[in-house]
Parts: structure tokens; sequence; C-alpha cells
DNA sequence: CAGACTTTACCGTCCGAACAGACGGGTATT
DNA sequence: AATACCCGTCTGTTCGGACGGTAAAGTCTG
């Protein structure tokens, strides 16, 4: 394994065991097996490190999320479907995500502008590439998101059943499009 | 005003300014017109401060959720749709609520116990006290900290208009029993 | 040899915390 | 009413330690 990758998932490993202030470049670079002066030649500070951190995770999730969209077979909002199948229970690569921008938000905002352009590419295409109406899209990312930010914290996060439940009537909402404009319509 | 509260009000302007990573003693108290010792004397530490700060923004956005409630009129659901409404725009309170939640994740995750049980008694709340069906009451919080989540973190945050359609489009879909039954039978 | 990679040793800065004491309003004593 | 005292509040300073980062020397491989 890639030196460079190995001081990647220490990084994450410490987020993940110690919190976020335990993310030193000391603690990382111990626990990848290699020296500070070693670690410093791969990143040249720490905020390099979650740079290329939030750019790992953003590749992996991003190309987990195309691939499940293109398993599903529904004449629109293929991706939205994705994205909230993705969601139905915790997964690594989301858990990964996830303490990578809370680490990036930890350290400096402005580490995360290139992640933040990431979703607006992916609001975008749940809207347009994928046919779906605007509300159903946005529903659809709100609880996608939702669902992995509660688990960040921790606050309350819902069983698998519950969530799986949820999933379940917003994606039936934003794939019968009749219904969730009856609904609008009837609340007016 | 006491200086505990100016104390307090300076950390969250320091956080919301300059980020989560200059939220130091000195710095807090600089902005508060107070000697570190004088902090020190308020709160003992920085975990502390991080405490004291959950306390009080946890508060007020429970005292304002139940004010809200008890101004709707509706057979069920009341906090459900309070909950919602709360989100239609980011305000002062959930922002600082938010920015706080980020502090203690970012210093020490155990800080957020309290925090996380009083999201845990919203959910039963929202659950049996307001008579709404189970899968209803979770997707009105996801929902609704789906949305100041992603506030938090500036993930493409939707305009006010999107996000008055979703919360419509939620609250007449958990107000009305019937059609979420009828979507969720029609799913399976 | 050359270049990629790794190590050891080190520096300046900043942080959280501890501490001794000053100020001042209230209270008890005379 | 004047004095002495106490205690909650706050100040300024000090300190040990950890942190991010630098510099230069060493090693391994093609």
């Amino acid at each position: 394994m890639l030196t460079r990758d190995r001081i990647l998932q220490a990084a994450t490993d410490v987020i993940k065991q110690e919190g976020v202030s335990s993310l030193t470049l000391d603690k990382v670079a111990a626990r990848a097996g290699v020296s500070k002066g070693g670690f410093l030649y791969h990143f040249g500070s720490k905020d390099a490190l979650i740079v290329g951190l939030l750019n790992q995770v953003m590749g992996v999730l991003d190309h987990e999320l195309n691939v499940l969209a293109d398993g599903i077979e529904a004449s629109q909002g293929a991706f939205a479907l994705a994205y909230l199948d993705y969601v139905r229970e915790p997964t690594k690569a989301a858990t990964d995500t996830a303490v990578s921008i809370l680490a990036a938000a930890a350290v400096d905002d402005d580490l995360l502008d290139s992640t933040r352009a990431t979703f607006r590419r992916w609001q975008d295409r749940l809207c347009h590439d994928d046919g779906l109406d605007e509300v159903g899209a946005l529903l659809a990312r709100i609880v996608g998101d939702g669902l992995w930010l509660i688990d960040l914290f921790g606050l309350a996060p819902p069983t698998g059943e519950e969530r799986s439940k949820v999933i379940d009537l917003v994606s039936s909402l934003i794939s019968d499009h009749g219904a969730a404009r009856d609904l609008i319509d009837s609340a007016e």
C-alpha cells in the first residue's frame, strides 16, 4: 500500500477513533508508520492533508453513487433514488466523508470549497439531468444528507428499519410525479 | 449584561466569524472584554465553556419550538409542523446551536451527550405526544435537521423559496395521514 | 550517479491552565 | 457611624507542553 494512501487511511482512523481534536501531524504520522518528516514529504501542511482527504473520499462517494444510479432502472429519478438508497445504512464511504467534512470545517472552513462545488453538481444533476421536479429532487437530497449528518453527530439516529421506511416513502413520492403534485396542490 | 452571558456571546461570535479553530480562551476572553483569569472564574475549562454554550442554545431552541408549536392549531403533528416551520429560514437561534454543536464535536465528542438526549426527547415527542405516525414524525425531523445541517456546512443550501416548497410538501404529507399511508401502500 | 523517499533533530509559537493577589460591595462588630 | 472583615469577582502573569513546520542528512532503487 502506498505511503500516501496509508497516511490518508491513518488520518480518517484517528478522527474516527480519537476525535477531530486529536488529528495532529505527529499522531497521523505515527499511525501511518512513518516519521513526521516522511509525512510532510507527502502532504506539505495540515491543510494539504485535509484537502487530500476530501478529494479522495468525495471521489469515492461520487463514483459509488454513479454505479448505484446506473443499476437502477427508472424512467426518471435514478440518481435521486440512488442518493437515498445509499444512506439506507451508514457505509464506510459515507462515514469517511462525514468525518472528513467535519475535520475540514473544524480546521478551516475554506477547505470545503471544492466539496461544496461537488454538492452543487449533485443538486443540479438531481434536478436537471434526472427529469425530476425541483421539489422532489431537493427533498431527496435533504433527506439523504440529513441522515448522514444526523449519523455524524449521533443526534438520535434512527434504526435501520426506520430509515428504510422513510426512504421508501420519499422514494415512492418522487417516483410518482402525480402523487407529489397532488399533495402540493391540495395543500394550497 | 452579565459577564457570563457576555462570554457565551463572545464565544459564538468567535466561532461564527473566525471558525472553530480560533475558539481559544484568549480570544473569547478578549472579545468578552474580560481577562483570561476572569474568564476562567466563570468557566473552569474550555470543555466547561462548550457545555455552557450548548446548554444555553439548546434551552433557547427548545423554548422557541414549544412556543411555535403552541401557536399552531392542528389536530395532530403540531410539534412536527413547528419543527419544520422553524427551519423555513435560518434563524439566529438555529445558527448558534449549529455552530455550538460543531465546536463540541470538534473539541470532544462526549460533550454532545446531553444534546443527544434532547434530540431523543424531541424525537419521542414527535412520535408519541403528537399522535403522528412513526414514519411521518421521523421524516419531519430528518428534513428539519437536514436543512440546518446543510446550512451549517454550506453544502449547496437551497434558497428560501425552495426551502418553503419542500417544507410545505412535507407538512401536507404528515398532516394528511391518509396521503402518506396511500403512498406507502402503493409502493409495496 | 540521480532522484524519490524517509529520517532525525530542532525551532518558534501558541494554547490551556494555574496562581497570587487586587478591587469592592456588603455585613458584622464595636 | 466608623471600623474591620469576608467573599464573590476579576486581573496580570507565568508556565509546561504540544503543535505545525523547517532544515538537512541519510537510504534505497534503478
